[in-house]
DNA sequence: CCGTGATGAGACAGGTCTGTCTCTTTTCTA
DNA sequence: TAGAAAAGAGACAGACCTGTCTCATCACGG
């Protein structure tokens, strides 16, 4: 059988890189470090990703599906604009509260790759871009889309601020004032266009 | 004579390092290049700091007092203080603009060292304290202390969101509505205490 | 039941990492 | 000008890095 795209020793091996490059961060984090922390050998490793890189880039982007994924199903159960908006938030207040939340892994992927030509760097306006068109789209249903395209910039900025402040130790009121100045940028208050 | 805290030597090797942290990463730079680059001897390095994390924590601090000096010399040539927060903004514009601009160093080395008790991560917490701090005391002089911590936060958390965008390559984009969100943020519309 | 592909186990190459050590040379100052 | 401090040069240790290779073993489907 043709080695299937997504098989289970490969997803194993996706969620043990993701824990050890969440803690460590990725150049700290040696192949033999996951290989045996994933309990696998080298070569089952190398014949499903053909180089660290794409490691990487696998575990961001299957992180990023599954943020997605996660937004969606929020975004079912609220009905306006604003609450949508507000069950964003609300993930994040989870995130930041979570036993082993270490920032934003995206974030620090761009602080290890910084070159806009490598793969990772790619992966990583993919999911931040995914996270604004997103919002954009909400806000297109209140406002009219120039409008929305830079609150939604704005909100943006603010979350991934949050999620830094955050990560100093300071969930409860990085969570607290942006959501406060979430509701400032989208109330209103925004200077002429 | 006993080696000087600052000598023309040491701060050779802290300007050096800056550029190659700020361009590749902390771990992604090795102490070789680093003194082929600085054309040093390697024990000429390690006289002056005890260990690459000391090194590390030596160009933040370097960077944050350099930071922290431009600022002050431009708040005094502003009057009122959304003046002075608009200096601020002015100066993070021009460097999201500035030739060899690669995202914000001290985010960067959180993404590397997640660790609290970490000299480095310390160090990166004072950075971001003082420039919050610097703000709340701006704030202050408009708007109850309260109100005034909020603020900063929120803008501290717009910057650094700002940086981020601005890395991703939408500098014009993430300063514009920046300034756009710190006006809403600062104007009001900001629900009760 | 047999073969084919996935996996385990680990040696190996070639390089890089941080940090230490020694010895020589330069530089500065008293 | 003599002596001390600083710096240069580079070998060295011991560990770790990514990625390749070989060979034995395992599971499973025709």
């Amino acid at each position: 059988m043709a080695p299937a795209r997504t098989s289970a020793k490969r997803q194993h091996v996706v969620d043990t890189a993701y824990a050890l490059f969440k803690r460590d961060g990725f150049h700290a984090t040696g192949i033999d470090r996951i290989i045996a922390e994933a309990d696998i050998a080298k070569m089952t490793m190398y014949r499903n990703f053909p180089s660290k890189d794409e490691l990487i880039v696998a575990v961001l982007d299957h992180r990023a599906r599954r943020f997605e994924r996660q937004l969606d199903r929020l975004a079912t159960a609220a009905a306006t604009p604003g609450q949508k908006i507000a069950t964003i938030l609300d993930w994040h207040e989870r995130w930041f509260r979570s036993a082993d939340f270490h920032g934003c892994l995206f974030a620090h992927a761009l602080a290890e790759f910084g070159d806009p030509a490598h793969p990772v760097f790619k992966a990583v306006a993919r999911q931040k871009n995914g996270l604004r068109s997103r919002m954009q789209a909400i806000l297109e249903q209140t406002m009219p889309p120039e409008r929305a395209e830079g609150a939604a910039a704005a909100l943006l900025m603010l979350i991934e601020g949050a999620t830094l402040l955050a990560q100093m130790g300071e969930a409860d009121a990085a969570i607290g004032n942006a959501r406060k100045a979430a509701a400032a940028i989208i109330a209103g208050a925004w200077g002429r266009q």
